[in-house]
Formats: C-alpha cells, sequence, structure tokens
DNA sequence: AATGATTTCAAACAATCGTTTTAAACTTTG
DNA sequence: CAAAGTTTAAAACGATTGTTTGAAATCATT
C-alpha cells in the first residue's frame, strides 16, 4: 500500500542516507496533506517511510527542522520558476510596462500549474499544506518562510504598481490579497467541501476530471483578471 | 491580564454555570484565534477562562464537543443572517431574479460585515478561525459543520444559478469557490502577512486603520462583482 | 436550619508526544 | 582482514495531553 522501496539495494553509504532522507520526506508530503504536520506524529512518518523512529532525528534534528524542510523545498522551487517568469516577461518587454495579466500568469498561473502537477502528483498536495500553513496564525514556519517568500511578494507587487500606475496602492496590495485566495481556494477546487461533507462526487465531475485540470487555470485567470480590474470601489460616506 | 470577572457575583446556580460556560467559551474564540484548536491545551482554556480544568469537562464533556459548540455558535448565527438577508430580497424581488450583486452580498457582505464587528470584537476572530477550520482536510468538526453549512451553499448557489441563467453552472461553481477564497483571505487582511513576518505595519496603514474598516467591504465587493462577472474562459485547445 | 442536588476544586491516571540513549549492522579506509 | 566512521535498530525518558476521580463547596428545597 505503501513504501514500497522497488528500486534495488543501493550500496554505498551516502546513497543509502539519501535514499532514506528522500523517504523520508516523502512521507512527510503524503501525511502532511491529509493530517496537518501539528497532528502528525514521527512514528507515523517513520512507519509511512519504512525507517526507523531515530532516523528522523539523526537525519533532520528535530521535527521543526524537518517540516521545514518539507516546505521549504517546495516552496523555493515555486518562487524560483515564478521569478524566472517575471524576468523572461520583463526581458521580453525591454523597459516596456508588463500587462497585468501577465504578471498574474507569472505568479497565481506558475503556482497553480505546479500545483496541477507539474511537478510530480504530491504537487497539489504541498502547495495546498503550504498555503494553509502560511494562513496559520501561530506556526513556527513563518519566520523562515517568508524570510524567501516575502521578497517575492514585494517584487510582483512592485511590478503590478508599474503595471497598473493609475490604481492606487492601497487597492492593488489589497485586491492581491484577493486574488491570493482565490488561488488558495482553486488549488483544492470546489469538490474538496463535498468530499469532506462525505457526499460522492458528482458523475459530471467525475467524468470531466482530465478536461477540469486544464480548465481550472482558465477559469481562475478569468476571474483574477476581472477582479484586478474591476472599476475602483466608491468611497463610501463618512458615516454611513 | 484577562479574564477578569467585573460582574457581581452571581447567586443563582444555574447562573454560576451559566457564567463558567461563557468564560470558557469566550476564552475558547480567544485562544483558538490565536494559536489554533489543536494547539490549545484544555489547562490553557481553564487558566484563562478563570475556572477550573474539570469545568470545561463537566459543562461540555469533551474537548472536541467544546470546540464545536465554539464553531457552531458562530456559524449559526451567520447563516441565520445570510439566510434572512437572501429571504428579504427574494421576498422583495416578488419572484422576479435576482441581481447577483444582491445575492453576493448577502452571503459574502454578510460575512465580512460580521466579522468586522457587528457581532463583538471576537467575530472577526472565530469567523477567521472557521474559515481556517473548513480548509483543514482533517478536522473532525467538517461532519457537522457541513451539516448546517451545506444547505445555505446550495441555497446561494441556486440562487445565484437563476440569477445567471446564462452561465454554465459549473462556472457558477467553480467561481463562487474562488470569492470563498477571496472573501476569507479578506477577513484576514493582508496585515497580517507582513505582522507574521515581524514587520510593523506602515504607518499609513495604522493611521487608515478606521477608514480601512469601512472600505474592506467596498473593496472586496467590487472584486467579487468584478471576477464573477469576467468573460468566460475561452475552451483552450485539447492538446495543448 | 438541614438534607439533597449541583457545581467547583485539587490530584492523579493512562496515553502519546518529541527526544535521547544504547548497542548492533553496515560501509569505508588502511 | 581489521579498525574507524556512519547509518539503523530497539528501548526508554521526560514532558504534556485529554480525561477521570473523589472530596469540598455552593445552591435549592423542605
Amino acid at each position: 500500500m505503501a513504501h514500497i522501496s522497488l528500486s534495488p539495494p543501493v550500496r554505498s553509504n551516502e546513497g543509502r542516507a539519501l535514499a532514506t532522507r528522500e523517504a523520508i520526506l516523502g512521507a512527510c508530503e503524503r501525511l502532511f496533506m491529509q493530517h496537518g504536520h501539528e497532528a502528525t506524529p514521527l512514528r507515523q512518518i517513520a512507519r509511512e517511510a519504512g525507517v526507523n523512529l531515530a532516523a528522523t532525528h539523526y537525519h533532520f534534528g528535530s521535527k521543526e527542522a524537518l517540516i521545514q524542510m518539507v516546505l521549504k523545498r517546495r516552496l523555493a522551487a515555486l518562487n524560483t520558476q515564478r521569478l524566472a517568469a517575471l524576468d523572461a516577461l520583463e526581458h521580453e518587454a525591454q523597459g516596456a510596462p508588463l500587462k497585468p495579466s501577465q504578471i498574474v500568469d507569472a505568479f497565481f498561473g506558475t503556482l497553480l500549474r505546479m500545483a496541477n502537477g507539474s511537478q510530480g502528483p504530491e504537487g497539489r498536495n504541498v502547495l495546498a499544506l503550504l498555503e494553509r500553513t502560511m494562513s496559520d496564525p501561530a506556526s513556527f514556519v513563518h519566520a523562515f518562510i517568508l524570510r524567501e517568500y516575502m521578497p517575492v511578494l514585494d517584487r510582483f507587487r512592485d511590478a503590478l504598481f508599474r503595471a497598473l500606475p493609475q490604481v492606487p496602492r492601497e487597492e492593488i496590495i489589497w485586491r492581491f490579497q484577493f486574488m491570493l485566495g482565490a488561488t488558495s481556494y482553486a488549488i483544492v477546487g470546489p469538490c474538496a467541501l463535498y468530499q469532506a461533507a462525505g457526499l460522492a462526487p458528482t458523475d459530471s465531475q467525475a467524468n470531466h476530471a482530465d478536461a477540469e485540470l486544464t480548465l481550472r487555470l482558465p477559469r481562475l485567470m478569468s476571474f483574477l483578471m476581472g477582479g484586478l480590474r474591476a472599476p475602483l470601489p466608491a468611497h463610501p460616506p463618512p458615516q454611513g
């Protein structure tokens, strides 16, 4: 059912250690997505990975460091890809202002594409977990995650400032927040709610599962651009 | 620092029990928001509420039942208010189709207004916690929360179906999901990210904190309606 | 005022968590 | 092949968790 090592037994010492490290990280990604990292005991991780309990401490030092390693890998890959996309766009534009849709696609599109499995089937799990972890106010991962997330956020926010010079910056900040939320819920999808309720997914949803996956990104992009380009809210009267 | 009972000591027996129950529930709302319900020990709840540890079990039976009671109260009040708003709209329209903005305001506007403190300062905390709990895939509260949440969701979804008959229902379902995410992130606001990073909020943000509160709802509504009314995504080529 | 029910209290219970410790198995190196 | 270093194994430790217990305190009723 799980953790069956089909690869031939590695002989080198470092190879063995790397294999156990990878098995532990993979088990973490599977279990954290299902139960969250707070509710996942190290013993269950070790069992799922097929290694001993002490191996988790030997290779990662502590559970906190293990969680950080799990999330850091995926977040770093995501942000690298995002920045590469933005760099390519800016290089191609040669100083000209970018279209907002290009910036939105480089940031949110890259996230959703990666979550849809462009980096293996576990991408969605970990990215959904990442978004959930960010919205957890008491998580210790905030400090280190934000350390490499904030610069990326700032770069894309500034890019939107330049792309929409006529829009007040505070409005852009807010709409960026709204887009973050919409994308976060786009990753899990509306079927998750029905599944959580114990209802089987509608047959039409099940039949069109693959088509739904290719449609998810254009659906989100259309919604995001519609919201980003919506008319600015009228300032309400001072007391009303 | 907290749980100072300024009210005169109640004499009746039921009054005492009700006071402790209320103190426990209030402490839960405060602590769950800060640390999440998984990471909040019953001993800390009892200390914050100024009651004995065993009182939590005496009045609520178990920690699960306590968490359910905390969330159930707020969710029930929210959904009652939402359905009342929709009922009023439909009664006023007298069979005519509703405007999408009315439906969106009845659902998401009611949520944000309540989170902004229309029901006391703890409204935002609990509603943010509620949204976070819903996105937790392994929470035991799903079953009972969805039991009274799903009918409300269905009613508003059907109302949107009738208000937008030309839009495919699957698109509406997705955009409803996107709006849920945007609203969820609107509750916590973009400042939460900076605060989590350890950065002090910008002085402009701090100065306009009150104005920001009255602006939050129109900002969200403008974004939601822009996204809901965005042009439908073009179906991508079958292999591309 | 005294009896009976309800509520609060302090203490302990059983289970589980992350972590550490000890020794055994293995790989690499001389 | 043997010694040194590295990785895995099994067991136990200390701390914390939700929960239970039995007595003390408070209220309601006669």
